[in-house]
DNA sequence: CATGGCATTTACGTAAAAGTCAATTGAGAG
DNA sequence: CTCTCAATTGACTTTTACGTAAATGCCATG
């Protein structure tokens, strides 16, 4: 495991630009530490822009990746707000479970579109 | 099957407000008939608004989801054209393939966060 | 030492997707 | 017809998530 990525090397495998990465550290999604004044990204924040990219990917905004990325840190140490975390971790879940509907159903009109696609091909194809 | 919507149903029962639907009417995602200038929504059109509601929850631009609401339609009669369609509806099912593998992974993480903070709250309430 | 190549900071810009507000308009109740 | 209330239109504003440009720092290499 290596010790420290520089931003540029991130940029790269993520595809995304320095703005993007320095933003998100603006936004405290990340904390690279500092040599002098480059930032030196450790694994774990090379992880958390992965869980970033992931929560983009599923349309959600920066505040809600900010909230999920909340319940994979340590879970608190008081019971209420044990409580109160597995109930938003539960809302979550939720909210994932409506996105996967979303996306089999989208996946099931877009088999049929395809579908209709090939057979008016083969149609094509028959009559010529 | 009811012949018609008025504006304010869809916004209720969709929970958007009239700007977003005029807003889209504008975008030419909707086709609303007009009796005199009032809306008057198809059936068809209440479907393509749950299918833009869709493609938004899974984070997708405008622009995409006209892409999508484009597949949905009769496929074109032309060979190329067929073609192209077919390619495009298997890059949107790659890209629907990719949230989904985001989705199970993040479903997964947010599994372990709230055991863990199960397991924590089972640490508690044994030591006290 | 100067040249090239990343890095950083600060500041302003911008596109997408609506929200908001004001001024009208139309259609039905009385 | 008049009143009222919902609907429309158009203009302007806002928020999010970065993009972009300018000025400058740091450092290795010839």
């Amino acid at each position: 495991m290596r010790e420290y990525y520089s931003i540029t090397e991130l940029t790269r495998e993520f595809d995304v630009s320095t703005r993007t990465l320095r933003f998100y550290e603006d936004e405290g999604l990340v904390q690279p530490v500092r040599r002098g004044r480059t930032r030196l990204f450790r694994p774990s924040d090379r992880h958390l822009i992965r869980q970033i990219m992931r929560g983009k990917r599923l349309g959600f905004s920066i505040n809600e990746i900010r909230e999920i990325i909340q319940m994979y840190k340590e879970p608190p140490g008081e019971v209420g707000q044990l409580n109160l975390m597995i109930k938003r971790i539960e809302e979550k879940r939720e909210d994932l479970r409506q996105k996967r509907r979303d996306l089999e159903e989208t996946l099931a009109e877009l088999d049929q579109a395809e579908e209709s696609c090939v057979e008016r091909l083969v149609e094509l194809g028959v009559n010529t």
